[in-house]
DNA sequence: TTTGGCACTCCGCCGATGCGACTGCCAACC
DNA sequence: GGTTGGCAGTCGCATCGGCGGAGTGCCAAA
């Protein structure tokens, strides 16, 4: 063996071959198992060395002492940073992707799809979501009178997420009034960012309040009963599949917690949140998740954010056992993340 | 015993027995346990003999011989009937129920909330449906053109609830011709329901076929659109809970089928409207689901329609294991189809 | 009609046993 | 020195028989 624990083709081969048998299998394996398999004629005992070796490295483990190896958190990462340069789409995925996507007439639709087939390919929980309305653009707002002191507004972003909303306002606005203050932010603030509209309105009604006049008043209205989305409102998030996680070799209380957890959308948001970075480029694989929550040990997050026209909308991920096939989720997550923005892009 | 394997009242008294253990505990029920709960002084020998002719009739059985007794599909519903008279919210539900309810400020949230609430009493999968739009009334349209033949149609219905859809036109419409289209459909159909519009609309494009202009034709693009909702589309439903079926004692593969199931909406839809009616008054409790799908067995569904003013703007239910608490869950769908009624009445 | 008694059935738990899979170490070999 | 075969030892797991407990059904007596 190399001198410090260092990792040399051949105790790559061996690494990359119980990692993808462990994937494959779901079960510990041995020397034997492994030298059958191996194309160059090793023998079981050198296997042995080499499976001791890297268990001194950290990157294989025991359940108990006669059973055969698994791999550790480490292992898993060494695999996905060799694979991850190389992850290639399978023709078939390809066809069950843009077959499912096909025809998403609006935003939501598209992000539902998604989740589906992501979940579909990965045999995990997919998701997607529509990062929280303040970060993207406006492109236009309506609002309209629903009975006494009720209001609906839309919201239409540029990425084309469609928001609606019904405020509970102190007094009752008549729909003139509300014509006027839409039109003044559609003139106004297309384009800019639902958190910078808010924030130069506000400033705007300090100003004029000299001149205190109906439009103002309005505004400060329906600003201060969210029209334009507060931060807590949950963002638009979608999920499909929490059904594949039955599959994965949990006990029925962590199942139950697990789907638990999933069933509070705005945990899942935050999951997100704190493991995927705007600024990142390509698909992030996050390995141990108990960090984030103990009910997570075992499970993994590959995700990346979701641009259209360079700005980040919002996100997709799979979130699956630490035992799903990397190979195919990296790459469908990858291929869909650039289908976003062109489809999304082209039919602005 | 009663010559015709009739129920006399140490029947009942029996027979509500069995099942209340059955629901609390799961475990079948002997002779001697029950002689034991029994506040009469009857013999397990007598009460054998009671629970034989149960058999008989059909309301108990044995999961094998030498086993306690369960409740049949026909004991649960002879107990349902029973008790579903007299069922009586507890405050602490009543309480639980007002305190998620109380402040959700659209209809989307009230039944979200529902759903949430409907799980957590029951401890089974709770359930809001918006009734296919086509069936409600009209409250108000609304156009927007997005950019190059996309087009979004906001629609209001008088129940509160909010419907956007992105429509891809074959042409492309300028927003001076929206304005018009939903300015005539505003003024001449408000409070029609979706499907006499859509029908009425289709009869005047053909009438007025020789002075074909602008609005007609405007119109009749939106419409096969689907401007106004097609039955195909899913209405909105909404799920919570199902993680409370992993509690309940089901082999993995069963589990996974159901949630699966859940998952595709649509087919829950279909549940819901197979079962329940329109005109029903109360709740209604369907014992047996397996005939509409073979995994539901041992499940029932227990739900009302829920009304606003008089008129059907969709439903709620629980969907839960037979050996759900009836009396708690019952109680609270009444309860609940009625403070729909009363809160988005007000509201309005 | 109700009750106690009794024989019988059958599930589920428990401990013993044997098998199989694997490891680690050692000595021999290339 | 790296590689190999052999061998002893460990441990999980499936199997099996025995046994206790819960419950039924039937019968005869009150």
């Amino acid at each position: 063996m190399p001198p410090s624990g260092q990792i040399g083709p051949r105790e790559h081969e061996i690494l990359t071959a119980i990692v993808e048998s462990y994937i494959a299998t779901g079960e510990p394996i041995g020397s034997r198992t492994l030298a059958r398999m191996n194309r160059e004629g090793l023998s079981p005992a050198t296997i042995r060395n080499v499976m001791s070796d890297l268990s001194e490295a950290g990157l294989l483990e025991q359940p108990h002492t006669s059973a055969g190896r698994i791999p550790t958190a480490d292992a898993y990462r060494y695999y996905v940073d060799q694979i991850s340069g190389q992850a290639q789409l399978s023709p078939e995925d390809k066809g069950v992707i843009e077959g499912t996507l096909h025809g998403a007439s609006d935003v939501q639709e598209f992000m539902e799809r998604t989740s589906h087939v992501l979940s579909l390919i990965s045999h995990g929980v997919g998701v997607t979501m529509a990062s929280g309305g303040p970060k993207n653009a406006l492109d236009h707002i309506y609002f309209s009178r629903l009975g006494d002191k009720k209001i609906l507004a839309v919201v239409v972003m540029k990425s084309g997420v469609v928001r609606d909303r019904v405020l509970r306002m102190g007094a009752d606005l008549p729909q003139s009034d509300l014509e006027i203050a839409a039109r003044y932010i559609n003139d106004n603030f297309r384009g800019w960012t639902l958190t910078a509209i808010q924030s130069e309105l506000e400033q705007l009604i300090q100003r004029e309040r000299s001149e205190y006049d109906r439009l103002m008043q309005s505004l400060e209205q329906l600003c201060r009963q969210g029209a334009l989305g507060d931060e807590e409102a949950a963002p638009g998030i979608y999920l499909d599949g929490a059904s594949n996680l039955v599959a994965s070799e949990e006990d029925k209380q962590r199942l139950q917690q697990l789907l638990h957890t999933l069933e509070e959308k705005q945990r899942v948001v935050h999951l997100l949140n704190a493991y995927l970075d705007a600024k990142q480029e390509a698909v992030r694989v996050v390995i141990g998740l108990e960090e984030a929550a103990p009910y997570l040990r075992n499970f993994v997050l590959i995700g990346a954010p979701a641009r259209v026209g360079g700005e980040v909308m919002g996100s997709l991920a799979v979130i699956g056992p630490t035992r799903i096939d990397y190979q195919h989720t990296i790459s469908a997550v990858s291929y869909i993340a650039r289908l976003f923005d062109k489809i999304l892009n082209e039919s602005e």
